[in-house]
RNA sequence: GGAGAGAUGGCCGAGUGGUCGAAGGCGCUCCCCUGCUAAGGGAGUAUAGGCUCAAAAAGCCUAUCGAGGGUUCGAAUCCCUCUCUCUCCGCCA
């Protein structure tokens, strides 16, 4: 939610900022919606004003054993106006927030403007993809031979799903397993176990549920959500708190699986495990004091590609521009690994601030230098998302034997294992 | 699944219809006293929002005692629904 102080004083500003990202800020709509408020807000509690000192009075002559009739004819004389103003207050507080809750981030000044991922910027290019001296596959072949199992899946769950056997099984294990070691020993990350339901609170603590409630699986009968990511039960652990100034920042890492609808992409990756409905990422989240949510950002970021460093993963970070960042977030990296199988990077990462956008819906803020509390910055990134990342093993590191070499830093993980050898 | 108890401020804990945003204690902050320390005395110490104001400061007002609804002139207190916690029994990875 924006910062009603900063839409007060400029409107016209945020709007033409909102207008960046290509949405529509209507302005009227909020001026009209505001003047209502604050006339049925200052009515209303005049009235309830009137009405507690009247009822103090009436207590105050009961006390005493005497009539109070008079007073009490007077309050109900007004009960039904009260009544009226509360519940039109009531209702266009509702409105107002409805309003509010729909209307993304602002965009920090340092992104790039843009409509599309096309105007993406990239800020550097790591490691050089290598070159092959037989034919690249990708990694739905290369992963057939070592227990990549789409078939199973779709015969149990459909499509968007699949099973992992034997190396390639263990393999996907073995790198939450790694991404978990380097960010806690490493980075000074808490590692933390959440729930992988969250309810719609919570959901519309980080995004906005009303928006984006169809790219959710939801419980039936019940006000509960599967995590499309472990930012939903993580980011949520501050709601309704003052944290205390030296408590942050706080930094957690936390491995979940993650179940997204992936409505409105028929047709987008339908091939291997891209974009499954369920895949497990390795989350980095940190609750930040606002003047260092930019130097924590970039951390974050770089906390992530060291994953990709020490596994030898050729890749890429862009900047998003304003027209393709996610709803919550004031500016958004995403790291690109190399894919040989597409001849393309695709995002594996995705790291964002969202500085007050997040923390104010979920009322997360901290106790300042002066002792006023004030709204905490969130971020957030994938370190990294496992199931790409396997698909960035499989294709990188494919052999022409049809086998896998296993990336160094994963050898441990793998019992010492070197190779991914094809099960037939 | 059955039976019972409970949810109050940073913490503990009182409060079963009236001046209660809430006694008391602990903690914390400031001040005083005490040649250090210990002890003692005093004051302050929730959150959100609104109004006055150019703004700050300050003042006034409203709401909030797990959440939501209801009764009442008036609700922490009474009624209803829900959520959560604890105890006992049963079941169980």
């Amino acid at each position: 939610m924006l910062d009603l102080q900063t839409l007060r004083a400029d409107v016209q500003a945020v709007a033409l900022r909102l207008a960046e990202r290509g949405f529509q800020f209507d302005t009227a709509q909020f001026a009209a919606l505001e003047g209502e408020r604050k006339t049925m807000q200052t009515e209303t509690q005049e009235l309830q004003a009137k009405r507690n000192a009247l009822s103090k009075q009436i207590g105050q002559l009961k006390a005493k054993k005497e009539d109070a009739s008079a007073l009490m004819a007077e309050v109900n004389a007004q009960a039904d106006q009260l009544k009226t103003l509360e519940s039109k207050l009531d209702d266009v507080q509702r409105r107002l927030n409805d309003f509010l809750m729909v209307i993304p981030n602002l965009p920090h000044a340092s992104v790039p403007a843009g409509k599309s991922a096309d105007d993406n910027v990239e800020v550097r290019r790591v490691g050089e993809p290598r070159k092959f001296d037989f034919a690249v596959k990708d990694h739905v072949d290369v992963g057939a031979g070592l227990g990549l199992d789409f078939d199973t899946a779709g015969k149990i769950s459909g499509a968007r799903f699949m099973v992992l056997k034997s190396g390639v099984a263990r393999l996907h294990r073995a790198i939450a397993q790694f991404m978990l070691d380097v960010h806690t020993q490493e980075h000074g990350y808490t590692e933390v176990y959440a729930p992988y339901m969250v309810t719609g609170e919570c959901a519309n603590g980080v995004s906005s549920l009303a928006k984006f409630k169809d790219d959710l699986f939801k419980i039936e009968g019940r006000d509960l959500y599967l995590i499309p990511t472990a930012e939903y039960p993580v980011t949520n652990f501050v709601r309704d708190q003052i944290l205390a100034l030296n408590e942050l920042p706080l930094k957690f890492v936390c491995h979940t699986p993650c179940f997204r609808s992936e409505a409105g992409s028929y047709g987008k990756d339908t091939r291997g495990m891209i974009r499954q409905h369920q895949f497990d990422k390795v989350e980095l989240v940190q609750i930040i004091h606002p003047d260092q949510s930019q130097a924590g950002h970039e951390e974050l970021t770089a906390h992530a590609e060291t994953i990709l460093k020490k596994l030898g993963l050729p890749y890429r970070t862009v900047t998003l521009c304003t027209g393709d960042m996610g709803f919550s977030s004031a500016k958004t990296y995403d790291i690109e690994v190399w894919l040989p199988g597409q001849n393309a990077y695709r995002e594996i990462s995705s790291c964002s601030n969202f500085e007050g956008f997040q923390a104010r819906r979920m009322q997360a803020r901290f106790r300042n230098d002066k002792n006023k509390t004030e709204t905490v910055h969130t971020l957030n990134g994938s370190g990294l998302a496992v199931g790409r990342t396997l698909v960035a093993i499989l294709e990188n590191y494919q052999r022409a034997d049809g086998g896998v070499d296993i990336p160094e830093a994963l050898q441990p993980y793998m019992g010492g294992l070197k190779t991914l050898a094809p099960v037939r």
